[in-house]
DNA sequence: GCGGACTGCTTACCT
DNA sequence: ACAGGTAAGCAGTCCGCG
């Protein structure tokens, strides 16, 4: 195997900092803080030489926070005691008040004196004193993560790369001046925006260099090794680049079985796990970029406790010095106890911990539209990359050291291809998104998308020298206008249109191009702007928001209006057209789609988090008038379609299905909604026939083409037993092949033999018991559920009716299966998926892994089928309840007695 | 004391 | 730890009937 050529370099491990030189083009990969110097420190990555270079603050930057002026006696009253605070009086914009204010800037030493135990945030009303230290720092400088620099003397210049280095063809002009053309263009602010925008996303993005790293523990069965015991040998330690450096360290241990195979070319031998452990510090000293699943929490952490345990030198008891050691890890990063750990970083690059990141909702929806559903190295492999982990039997312990090397290598390569995928798409991804978040990759891949946006507003608050306001101050904006569906909610949503049951042939879908965002760009929504301070505003009857209380500024463009808004356009009329240009190379168009991608994220949650009570500029009036908005123009979109005599047979939030609409309504339609309420009404789809039941968010449709898509159906959830999930499939196939009315006649009896046919299977057990499996994820500890319902029981017991004591009542079935599965020694945790079979036994269900097909409650499984079918036959007309004119019996044949 | 109506909980899905 | 709306299955309670 070949050596890195970087590996040769020994010295290096103890000088790892390398000082940004002058006048060469880097890329900025994030800041931190480092307590010793009370400085920020850099990393750039030089896309090049595929190094890391440091820089460290010299603008004498120091940690701050605001008061106000009617705090201005209790501020100078503590910095006269504590002398380390310096008081200035400064301008600052109060948004909410359009106006300038002046406020007290309290600069402290360190970030400590700020927002640390006896800090001034807990002495003192203050603002913007709960923001990390280097983000204010990039805040400040204006410095972006995913952006180039060239350093010149002391001074960190921007330098990116001029649209004349970045190929640019006609489209590209065209569209460009499309956008600058537009009606919301002319307004200056609005065209900077999207000016901004653009020079920062088109920039390329370099292909790191870095490592996958995974290690194996030797550990009992049933139990997981921790880092904080870190009394477990690790066996082995998988390392996969991209630069052709694949090799797995193997603890030689005698007590491992060799069957006499040979080792994997990869596989090296160390004699002690100190070797081990050396020879792989050394390879991560000489990556900048290291990737790992759940190295936050596993494998870094227990790198470095292990390595401070002198059992790994079992001759000289000697551990590894700490400056020989990459890995940062926080003293609290395992004490506390639960899902929030600190992130392990490298003293020299950077760590993504993909575990992490592809837990994250935006992540897993938006950006791999839900491929994968769990969260586990080998349900996301096989999902993405269309392979999975070696499996084996029994204990990892056990395994033949051959085997071993195999398994953790094969884990090693599949962490990185998932970083390599589809050239690059995932790091790209994360690089785009920290140009729009301002956050450095190694922030964001750990954090939720309302900090995603949180550093987009924050970061524009600084750039218009804006004070952040308090959540509290942002409560006064008003309560909730409307009153929604669902109790418990805090204000109503998205409009349903209950659909029109049967089967519709030539059926248009219509759709509003990214409604919410175009709403909150057309309106100037924004916390500030939604009833805002001016009398002329609220008297003006064209700035009322239909259907609430709420007017909007006709004064002033509110900050979440004007980027999100420039957003939205860049990507409807920019990206999206330049992503599917067949004239651009396909490097270049990847980056397209990469970058359009990062806005849909990022758009997709603009909405979502001005609802939500987490998020730090959380406004219930913004999100509550972008939906009353959102039904107000669907309503009349609709109305104008009767008028128009289309009939609307269905609709969802943002989309019209129309029946066989006339020629050239469809675009009168839409000219109509653009020019009357500002939005995109879009052709998305167009179906040969569509076929709903009674149900919302229930149907099927079949393109012009052929294709099925099936919405909602019961037959598509993940839960439904394979068997019925085959079948429904099957049926679908059929459906697919239908063109006219009359196809529908053949179509029925072939789907009724179909279903026939597998009910036959059910009740004559041709099904292995994995087909009959019901698979239901588990949200939370198994020991969270029932507690509620438990107490109900217990107070009933008194008057002495029946006792629950031991009830497993109240406890749904997944779980009882699960509970099974623990009392056999197998743990379960949240997120798991439980796969149980329905039984004749007490419980009623049984893992799949427990059961036999004697115990299976096979009216259980007809009545599953039916209510799956019914969804569909109902539309069909072929209910098979009306069929046989009587209830249903047992046996499914007797059910299709009329054939 | 019985059984259907209703409620709450949980999951999966739609936009 | 982005929102609300809809469906379905299960467990348990409520409530009217007689």
């Amino acid at each position: 195997m070949d050596q890195s050529p970087l590996l040769q370099n020994d010295k290096q491990n103890l000088s790892y900092w390398k000082e940004l030189p002058e006048n060469i083009r880097v890329m900025l990969i994030s800041a931190i803080y480092s307590g010793e110097n009370q400085k920020v420190q850099l990393k750039f990555y030089d896309p090049t030489l595929h190094v890391i270079y440091f820089w460290q603050d010299k603008t004498d930057h120091k940690p701050y926070c605001y008061t106000k002026l009617e705090n201005k006696a209790r501020a100078e009253e503590i910095a006269a005691v504590e002398k380390k605070f310096q008081l200035k009086i400064i301008p600052k914009l109060d948004l909410m008040l359009d106006k300038e204010i002046q406020a007290i800037k309290i600069i402290a030493p360190d970030p400590l004196s700020i927002g640390g135990k006896g800090g001034i945030r807990e002495k003192l009303n203050v603002w913007e004193a709960n923001i990390k230290y280097h983000e204010n720092y990039l805040y400040d400088t204006r410095l972006i993560p995913g952006s180039y620099y060239t350093r010149k003397g002391d001074l960190i210049i921007a330098d990116p790369y001029k649209m004349s280095e970045i190929v640019h063809n006609a489209l590209k002009n065209f569209l460009w001046d499309k956008i600058l053309e537009s009606k919301e263009a002319r307004n200056d602010k609005y065209r900077e925006y999207v000016r901004e925008w653009a020079d920062l996303l088109n920039q390329p993005i370099p292909e790191m260099k870095r490592i996958a790293l995974d290690i194996e523990v030797d550990s009992e069965e049933g139990r997981m090794p921790v880092p904080r015991e870190h009394d477990r040998k690790i066996t082995a330690i998988g390392i996969v680049s991209n630069d052709g450096f694949r090799k797995v360290f193997l603890l030689d241990q005698n007590k491992n079985p060799n069957d006499g195979t040979q080792l994997i070319p990869e596989a090296e031998m160390c004699k002690t796990e100190k070797e081990l452990l050396e020879k792989t510090f050394k390879v991560i000293w000489s990556y900048s970029v290291l990737v790992t699943f759940n190295g936050d929490d596993f494998d870094l952490p227990y790198l470095y406790e292990r390595s401070q345990d002198p059992e790994i030198d079992p001759v000289n008891h000697s551990i590894i010095p700490k400056e020989e050691i990459p890995i940062v890890v926080k003293r609290d990063s395992f004490v506390k106890k639960g899902i929030q750990t600190e992130p392990v970083q490298l003293k020299h690059g950077v760590h993504i911990d993909l575990f992490r990141t592809f837990q994250n909702r935006s992540i897993q929806l938006y950006a791999f539209s839900h491929k994968y559903s769990e969260f586990r190295l080998n349900a996301i492999s096989e999902a993405l990359l269309n392979d999975t982990k070696i499996e084996f039997d029994g204990n990892i312990s056990d395994l033949p050291i051959q085997k071993l090397a195999q398994y953790c290598l094969k884990d090693t390569d599949l962490t990185f291809r998932l970083t390599s995928f589809n050239d690059n798409l995932l790091l790209k991804l994360l690089f785009a998104i920290a140009r729009i978040s301002r956050l450095s990759v190694e922030d964001l891949s750990r954090v939720g998308v309302n900090q995603w946006i949180r550093g987009m507003l924050f970061y524009e608050h600084r750039k218009i020298n804006a004070l952040i306001p308090h959540s509290e101050e942002l409560r006064f904006k008003g309560q909730a206008s409307s009153s929604a569906i669902i109790k418990e909610k805090k204000y109503r949503g998205g409009l349903v249109v209950e659909p029109t049951p049967g089967i519709h042939f030539n059926v248009s879908v219509l759709d509003f191009a990214s409604l919410y965002p175009s709403i909150i760009k057309v309106h100037n929504l924004s916390y500030e702007t939604v009833n805002c301070p001016h009398d002329s505003c609220r008297q003006d009857p064209n700035q009322k928001i239909p259907d609430t209380d709420y007017w909007t500024c006709n004064q002033k463009k509110g900050i979440t209006s004007l980027l999100i808004g420039s957003l939205r356009d860049l990507r409807v009329n920019y990206y999206k057209q330049l992503s599917k240009d067949k004239t651009i190379s396909p490097e270049e168009r990847q980056l397209y789609t990469v970058v359009s991608q990062a806005i849909k994220v990022i758009l997709n949650a603009s909405y979502g988090v001005m609802g939500a009570e987490i998020f730090p500029l959380y406004c219930l009036p913004v999100a509550d008038a972008t939906a009353a908005i959102g039904r107000n123009i669907i309503t009349k979109t609709i109305q104008k379609c009767k008028e128009s005599g289309i009939e609307v047979v269905y609709g969802d939030t943002d989309s019209l299905f129309l029946r066989n609409p006339s020629e050239g309504k469809v675009e009168e339609i839409s000219k109509w909604a653009k020019a009357n309420e500002g939005v995109d009404l879009e052709l998305d789809k167009e179906y040969r026939y569509v076929v709903f039941n009674n149900l919302k968010k229930n149907y099927l449709g079949v393109l012009k083409d052929g294709t099925v898509d099936v919405k909602g159906l019961t037959g598509k959830k993940s839960h439904t037993p394979n068997f019925i999930r085959k079948t429904f499939y099957s049926t679908l196939e059929i459906l697919g092949k239908v063109n006219t009315e009359k196809d529908f006649d053949t179509a029925r009896e072939k789907i009724k033999e179909l279903i026939k046919d597998s009910a036959k299977k059910l009740e004559t057990d041709k099904y292995p018991l994995e087909e009959l499996s019901f698979n239901v994820m588990i949200n939370k500890s198994p020991e969270k559920y029932g507690k509620k319902t438990n107490e109900t029981a217990r107070i009933t017991s008194i008057d002495g009716r029946d006792s629950y004591t031991n009830s497993i009542k109240g406890i749904p079935q997944h779980i009882k299966a699960a509970k099974q599965f623990s009392d056999n020694g197998r743990e379960i945790k949240a997120g798991d998926i439980i796969s149980y079979v329905k039984t004749k036994t007490a419980e009623g269900v049984k893992p799949v892994e427990l059961a036999t097909h004697k115990e299976i409650d096979t009216e259980k499984y007809l009545e599953a089928m039916e209510t799956t079918f019914d969804q569909l036959l109902t539309a069909l007309d072929v209910n098979f309840k009306s069929i046989i004119g009587k209830p249903r019996q047992s046996n499914l044949d007797e059910l299709f007695w009329s054939n």
